[in-house]
DNA sequence: TGTAGTATCCAAAACGTTTTGGATTGGAGA
DNA sequence: TCTCCAATCCAAAACGTTTTGGATACTACA
């Protein structure tokens, strides 16, 4: 029955000598050690995690709560980081629990059933708000936390983030340098601290140029988000020659309403986003985006949330990371 | 520190009391109950998970492992799914882990780790293969788990699944039925179960028809993928006017490999996909495309998991879903 | 020979619950 | 008054580890 003590029996030793030889305590005959790892391979012998949690005080475990909006609202993005991070924490013996809520009050009880239950010893939040309260729920608490994207909070906070502004500013200084004037920002609900950041990258370079920021409108960062708002500055009496999206499925939105107004993208109205989903490339023209690559960005939430648990300073958790620019023909560039 | 026990000693009561008063038992004074469970209320009580699961013998924890191949190749359909999943589990206070690992000796390795170590008591396998090692080690094991998808194994197990076969057969027939004969398929690599199944529609509605069906090719279920097998078919003397692919994604690269020969899909070419990913209502022409709903999935896989847990039947459990069409432009079908 | 030091092992406590098997009390019925 | 039963509570065991604080035996050295 109890694994550890059936192991040791059958060794004729104490379960405390097959335990520290397990665990490679140097207080055991290097010969021993030999034997009790043989015998555990052979019966297939693993310490019962739970027990083992129990004991050490520390749960090995992760929450990442994906946000869920009604409807249809899935973000692509997630899978491929969400992989990354399982992966990452599983080589540190460390379990990634997914858990889902819609924003708001199912969320806020989830966060403190996790917490109060010790379900959780860290947590990974992401799709940051501006005015965040799991962020300030688990300072409160005291509970270990990483951001994936920056929020507004007054007190120091662990996060990792794409510099969404620069990305935007950069962009759009290109396109003013190809001439363009009337440049319109399609952007995701400014709630969302992502999105409120890669408007005021866009903001500061038509400032820059001299040039109003006035044609901006936002929505759901989703295709139909995209369509929704590309429609309506098409309707404009002077329409806009560019169309920046926040998001790679706002573009294909966007796309799609300039090619059924008849216009033609990269030729009539230039067209970006931001993500570089698998099928920008397959879009007609390639769509001009750019990238915080997701795979690295789990990996690297995975590695800062093992060095917060480890203690490190929540100040030396703090990372901006470039964006990755991939233009292409939907603004005349590129290919 | 122990926190039943300081609730119990500022309550002057024993943790045995206070233990069954939160459970509901009926030998405590109802009196008694309300004073605890506002007690409890105040101070933020919830019991260890960790130390409930011990005790209990339960882990409480289902696990989904997730196949990641090198290279870039996420599913933008698990997120949906791993969503419902982990909605539905933790309204039974379960816990989802999600892990990652590449097929081969290091997915063998993981699902013994999480086995001998009783980290998860229940399993979630997902793109299931013709000859699964996944399914042989669970069933040999012992331990309880669903498939998403079906595989070659003659012990019986429990999975749902799209009926990927009639799907793909009706699509087929009614292709013929509008006069098409030259149908090409472009499939995902048939080690995949649901890519045989499909291929079968396919190839069933072809015989039916009195047509060959030679025209198929397999490769990556990417936009790639489907790229390349589509510029392989317009090269051919006499080319196929309609291209099936496994999956939108694959569709989405053929799309562009047609157009890119100067040909117009829909009109030319008829192409189809299958997922009815969000971007399939926004390429030009709109996909016609076929799918089981995720969220629906997701949910049932999360209730089959229950289930099993509690002793049902694997015969019981085992459902073949239809699929819901979506004919659209892209074969000349729909609005 | 005695003693200190080292190498190797182990019994028991602890982690925070749930559950088992009573113990105690008070009231009803004889 | 005595017995029995129901209602209410509780002490202690158990879940399977890890860790603490020795115990034992052997070696080396004086």
């Amino acid at each position: 029955m109890s694994s550890i003590r059936t192991l040791a029996g059958s060794l004729g030793l104490s379960i405390t000598t097959v335990s520290r030889a397990l665990d490679g305590y140097s207080d055991v005959a290097a010969a021993t050690r030999e034997r009790v790892r043989k015998a555990a391979d052979e019966v297939g012998y693993r310490p019962n995690a739970t027990a083992r949690r129990l004991r050490r005080g520390t749960g090995e475990t992760v929450a990442f709560v994906m946000p869920t909006e009604p409807g249809r609202f899935y973000e692509p993005v997630f899978a491929e980081q969400l992989a990354a991070i399982g992966e990452h924490l599983s080589q540190h013996h460390h379990d990634l629990v997914l858990l889902a809520a819609r924003p708001g009050a199912d969320e806020a009880a989830l966060y403190r059933r996790l917490v109060e239950g010790r379900r959780a010893d860290a947590f990974i939040v992401v799709r940051t708000r501006r005015d965040d309260e799991r962020v300030h729920y688990l300072q409160q608490m005291g509970v270990p936390f990483i951001c994936h994207g920056r929020t507004d909070s007054a007190a120091p906070y662990a996060y990792i983030d794409g510099d969404g502004e620069a990305g935007f500013h950069a962009l759009t200084a290109r396109l003013i340098a190809r001439g363009h004037r009337r440049i319109a920002l399609l952007s995701a609900p400014t709630t969302l601290m992502f999105a409120t950041r890669r408007a005021a990258g866009w903001r500061k370079a038509m400032a820059e140029a001299g040039l109003l920021a006035t044609l901006m409108a936002e929505g759901p960062h989703t295709e139909e988000g995209g369509h929704t708002l590309a429609s309506r500055f098409l309707a404009l009496a002077e329409r806009p020659t560019v169309m920046i999206c926040a998001t790679d499925r706002m573009a294909v939105g966007a796309m799609r309403a300039i090619e059924n107004a008849g216009l033609k993208v990269g030729h009539d109205i230039a067209v970006t986003g931001h993500d570089n989903i698998p099928a920008s490339l397959y879009t007609d023209p390639p769509l001009t985006t750019m990238e915080l690559p997701m795979r690295e960005v789990g990996q690297r939430l995975a590695e800062m949330v093992m060095m917060r648990l480890g203690g490190a300073d929540i100040r030396d958790l703090q990372e901006v990371r470039p964006l990755v620019q991939h233009p292409r023909a939907s603004s005349g560039e590129g290919a």
